[in-house]
DNA sequence: CCTCTGTAAACAAACGTTTGTTATGCTCCC
DNA sequence: GGGAGCATAACAAACGTTTGTTTACAGAGG
């Protein structure tokens, strides 16, 4: 008998929460899926919001990890941006249950919480925004792109990821990287 | 007193779930929007569950439509492309409720509602492909382009629209068609 | 009068959470 | 080295509330 720790449990949320959604699951969903009585996690955590708030922290911090790495590379925007692609698709593939939990359910956090993790949203999006502005100013980019939409239809691409995505499928990671990188500078032409 | 219908009901129920979610619904929350009890609602329909297939129905009835309208144009393939791109804008902005319901909820139906589900949204993506291929062969849109993935791209970027886009924002929505399909074709360059 | 839409009250089940208790180790001290 | 003492992690049972749903009944309109 291992016994288990706070971490232990975060992750077994972060799986239920991005299956079933917060609301769908119950602490006793939960104490199933670890082996023990849903009312035994209180042992470990003060209650099931602190679950979400652990979860969508833990996505949160490695989201912000990957544009941080992405920046000190220091080439030009089109590697900057290569970068920014393949580090949001390395989360999101490698920690799939925590990037979807943080995309789709950090809407039922509370107040504070939730606007808390909209502002590291905006920040990382930011990222994305001042990577083309720089690619638009020393002509990467063609002069018009519309910077603030164009990082949106960017993100939106790299988000629903999450949603057809399979490792095993026929592109690996790499392979979505190049392609989508290069759809994105060229589009279909 | 006016007396309600099937349809307010399930006017309501969209709402509610795409704000809150299937599960973070109840049925006296839906009857407090409507101004009667909870239990009311079942001299309507037969339970909650009825409720969320009736939304998911409009919604991809909409989205079937909009592709067949499109198709029924008959223009070159970057014709339809914009047709397809103008009308699933339209669908999201003009039924917001259903169609966030339909993207983020339709898992929450039993299996075999669920699967037609798929099945009509597969039928949809199929249209983008066949449009897509089409432009490829003819060779609007560059060879070696990955037909199966650019489809979801696309609509990876228009289906993220519901998260973003505010009717009374910066752009209107023939703005936002005409500045979508640009980047599809062309990309950030 | 009869159907339809609503209320009122209740149902069993499931919910998040609390409480009291037990089993299992770890650490310190004789 | 072996108890004593304590912290941890779990169970078992119950708490009060909310859930989806059912039943019995009232009023209003065609």
């Amino acid at each position: 008998m291992t016994r288990l720790t706070r971490d232990d449990i975060v992750v077994a949320s972060g799986k239920r929460f991005a299956t079933y959604g917060y609301h769908g699951t119950s602490m006793r969903d939960l104490g199933d899926d670890l082996g023990i009585l849903g009312s035994s996690i209180y042992a470990h955590v003060g209650g099931k919001h602190e679950l979400l708030v652990a979860v969508v922290e833990r996505a949160s911090d490695l989201f912000s990890a990957s544009a941080a790495a992405a920046i000190a590379l220091g080439g030009d925007p089109d590697d900057t941006l290569k970068a920014l692609v393949a580090g949001h698709i390395d989360v999101l593939v490698d920690h799939a249950a925590e990037a979807k939990t943080f995309l789709n359910e950090a809407w039922f956090l509370e107040e504070s919480d939730r606007l808390h993790v909209i502002q590291i949203r905006n920040d990382y999006e930011a990222v994305f925004r001042r990577t083309i502005q720089l690619g638009v100013d020393d002509g990467t980019f063609r002069r018009g792109v519309d910077v603030e939409v164009a990082s949106i239809y960017i993100l939106s691409i790299l988000n629903a990821i999450e949603r057809w995505f399979r490792p095993n499928g026929r592109l690996d990671r790499a392979e979505l990287a190049t392609d989508m990188h290069r759809f994105i500078v060229e589009g279909l032409t």
